[in-house]
DNA sequence: TGATTAAAATGAACACTGTTTAGTAGTTTT
DNA sequence: AAAACTACTAAACAGTGTTCATTTTAATCA
């Protein structure tokens, strides 16, 4: 008798439409404006019943950045065509900014929510994944090294620089925090050319390092 | 009979209270952890006394946001020294680092928080200092390009992605995200390089840009 | 001074939030 | 059929931002 199969097999499907519902919501209006009513009103279900499915509000977020990451993976798979590291590099860059301003919902939950303190014990776990998505761009950085690039540097640290770079152009639109600034609403930022452009900022700044 | 310009005062008093109450507590805490209830204990007022000074909690945020820019401002001053707008562009890297890790309460009030649509009436008003803060950098860039650097680059472009390269390193170490990634927790940055590594890391893509 | 009017402060409520608990239905096992 | 176990939920708790009728306080007028 498969009753308790069947029944474990019921508690994953219930999980799961919990997340669905969730994901959807919150690409919708982000994680902060949804509640757990609403995820309960959304599957048909008391509030309370959420609860037995999910610790809190925050395991809820911890699973769905799960399959945040997948999302993002799955968004880089195309950039495995460039076989130079150094075109991947600069074309993962604006699919980067592509995927963040496009599905801002998502990177919000994933990189702009700042997690109660208690949480960190997620690191461990939750962030496998995340973990996977960062190695993407540090293997990229080392086959660039092993070609001669970026000599005398740490890869680790170079590509959590590069990661910080292009979050912060994600983060202040995505905040909608470009738009404050006078200069910002007349010269909008072209997508395009933003990376290349960031790469050619700081040419003069480089030269003048060396000397 | 100057009594209704000392209510004026007493009025302006008042708000000058709260805002000094509310700017305490945030920098503690952090500005969605503290309620209206927290500074009305504080203050030693009934909560809906606060409402007789300000609109609603947003109007409170903007207040201080011009607070935080003066001090951000102040904190820039000591950089007037460096007569060489280059080397000012990297200590203000440097400089801004400095203060969004040491100050991170103000830091996410002024960048990190993503205010509501509603709120976009704020950008001519509350964002003057924000402008006039952000001159110190577009400044600095022009000056730059007045000495040759920089070439055929749009400055007010320029100083965004600027901005926005520094703001990066910001927000994911204020959010705790770095903390996250197995190999940024292994492999500490250090403020005093971050700047100039940030500016090494792009080297090798700049020379291959060029080609 | 005492009554009147205007201003300032508040207690209590509303509609939310995340979360917990006690209790009710429904299903499975004995 | 009775007992045991499961899934579910209504109701409540403590908190949030915010509003409003009411009271307290202060200024003005008779």
């Amino acid at each position: 008798m498969g009753v308790k199969e069947r029944k474990e097999r019921d508690r994953q499907e219930m999980k799961e439409l919990i997340l669905q519902s969730a994901h959807q919501l919150f690409l919708e209006k982000g994680f902060e404006q949804v509640s757990i009513r609403n995820i309960a009103e959304a599957i048909e279900y008391s509030p309370a019943t959420i609860y037995l499915y999910f610790k809190d509000k925050n395991e809820i977020a911890h699973a769905l950045h799960q399959d945040g990451f997948r999302m993002m993976i799955e968004h880089f798979q195309p950039l495995a065509k460039f076989a130079d590291p150094f075109e991947r590099l600069l074309e993962m860059g604006k699919a980067y900014i592509q995927f963040a301003t496009s599905n801002a919902g998502v990177y919000q939950l994933l990189f702009m929510r700042s997690e109660p303190m208690e949480h960190v014990h997620c690191l461990d776990e939750d962030w496998k994944e995340g973990d996977s998505a960062f190695d993407v761009l540090f293997q990229t950085v080392n086959q660039c090294q092993s070609l001669g690039h970026f000599k005398g540097m740490d890869s680790q640290n170079l590509s959590m620089l590069i990661w910080s770079t292009i979050h912060g152009i994600c983060a202040l639109r995505i905040s909608g925090h470009l738009a404050h600034v006078k200069v910002a609403r007349e010269n909008q930022l072209a997508l395009d050319t933003v990376m290349t452009d960031t790469f050619k900022a700081f040419e003069a700044v480089l030269q003048r390092l060396k000397k």
